[in-house]
DNA sequence: CATGGATGTTGACGCTGGCAACTTCGTGCC
DNA sequence: GGCACGAAGTTGCCAGCGTCAACATCCATG
């Protein structure tokens, strides 16, 4: 994972006091993207400093500027990040099984543990951290799970396995199913319920199936209206 | 020799009886939270700053001080009169209809509009901001509103209208559920395609009704696992 | 090997959260 | 009625933060 090395290499021999004053940091911009996350994990949000994320990758505290404007296009950098992450995660998870129905639940599923697994990622992602409208290309980004979802329905759709009308309807189910179920685990609301990235999955597992089998084709017997 | 002059008719139409005679401020404490929320809505979460609330309450810098111990104890005033009204707008909109399913309904309903409603509350109660664990009368708000929730599932499965098992699982699928569309709405995740209270109302309602059905009995088959 | 642009540093400014010492004022107690 | 006590608000201070401007250093390119 190393990237160019150059000055990577420092020491071999254990001797010496550690780092030298390497001018130029090999690749600072993603260092303070990893610093910061890694920062938001120990310390929490208030705790999210330019300056301690300087400190942290060893630069002094003005260095960041050449990289970002300012604060908050660090945390945009950190959230297109996660979007691509996330995004590419579902699309892992996805390939493992077939049929629309396995996969829209293998997305569904992704998509918790993602939030489960990067929580800091997650909340810069959705949270109120932004003042600024989101740059097209970090929106783009941020469309490219949703649409997994739309496909998914769509095929599900087309296959007669899932209700028809609206696609955009069942997909917002779907989504607000999976976003609330990340959203409660990163928030802390479901912590002493369940503990550990297994147990979340096992319920997102769950979940997600109770969820495919309310989106599944209606039974035959006459209900509800409809609009 | 008027008693509580000086200051009352200087700032702002306080036309409410004298509630508890405050010594200075008419109270303050109260004056803060409301400008803390109005900050928030106005400028974002990253221009809330004690300073300025501060400001707007018309006192100087360090007054807040004998009110909050710091700035995390005022988010977690708002966050607690958060969860208060929110658990009374629910069982508002409850008390309207009859029927466990309905009260679910309206239960879901109320939860998503709130957070339409206010999101800076809904941001607080549910964000990030929080270093300290929640005070136990603040958890103890918190679980109100969970707890209307299960109690509609249990009625609804008493009287045979849901899908029987355990009920915490359906109830973190309705949760999940309207806490998705809740966050969606306040995370502007849903701005391009809907706008406005209204269609907010509208949207939440035909997805709890979805819910609805996908959480109604389904049709005597052997299915599922448990746990 | 000179040079220019990219990268990192130093120093400064205004603002913030928080503390301590001080002042003002209402209330309970005599 | 008057007085002392303590709560509510003020003033002043400090370290730390985000941000900018000026300066220093390094690397690639000619």
């Amino acid at each position: 994972m190393a990237t160019r090395s150059k000055r990577a290499q420092a020491e071999k021999p254990a001797d010496k006091p550690p780092e030298k004053p390497r001018y130029h940091h090999g690749d600072l911009r993603q260092a303070l993207v990893d610093a910061a996350v890694e920062l938001i994990t120990e310390e929490g949000f208030s705790a999210l400093t330019l300056r301690e994320v300087a400190r942290r990758a060893g630069v002094t505290h003005a260095a960041p500027y050449r990289h970002f404007a300012d604060k908050e296009a660090l945390l945009e950098a950190v959230s297109q990040q996660g979007f691509r992450a996330m995004a590419h995660e579902m699309r892992e998870r996805m390939a493992r099984v077939s049929g629309p129905l396995e996969q829209l639940s293998a997305a569904g599923v992704a998509y918790v543990l993602f939030a489960v697994r990067h929580p800091p990622h997650f909340r810069v992602m959705f949270g109120p951290h932004f003042t600024r409208p989101p740059k097209p290309d970090a929106a783009e980004e941020g469309a490219n799970a949703f649409t997994l979802l739309v496909n998914c329905i769509e095929a599900g759709q087309a296959a007669g396995l899932l209700r028809a009308g609206e696609s955009r309807r069942l997909t917002l189910t779907a989504w607000s199913l999976v976003h609330g179920l990340a959203s409660l685990f990163v928030d802390r609301q479901l912590e002493e319920a369940v503990q550990g990235v297994e147990a979340a999955e096992a319920l997102a597992v769950v979940q997600t199936r109770l969820l495919m089998e309310g989106l599944m084709r209606p039974e035959p017997g006459g209900n509800s209206d409809s609009r």
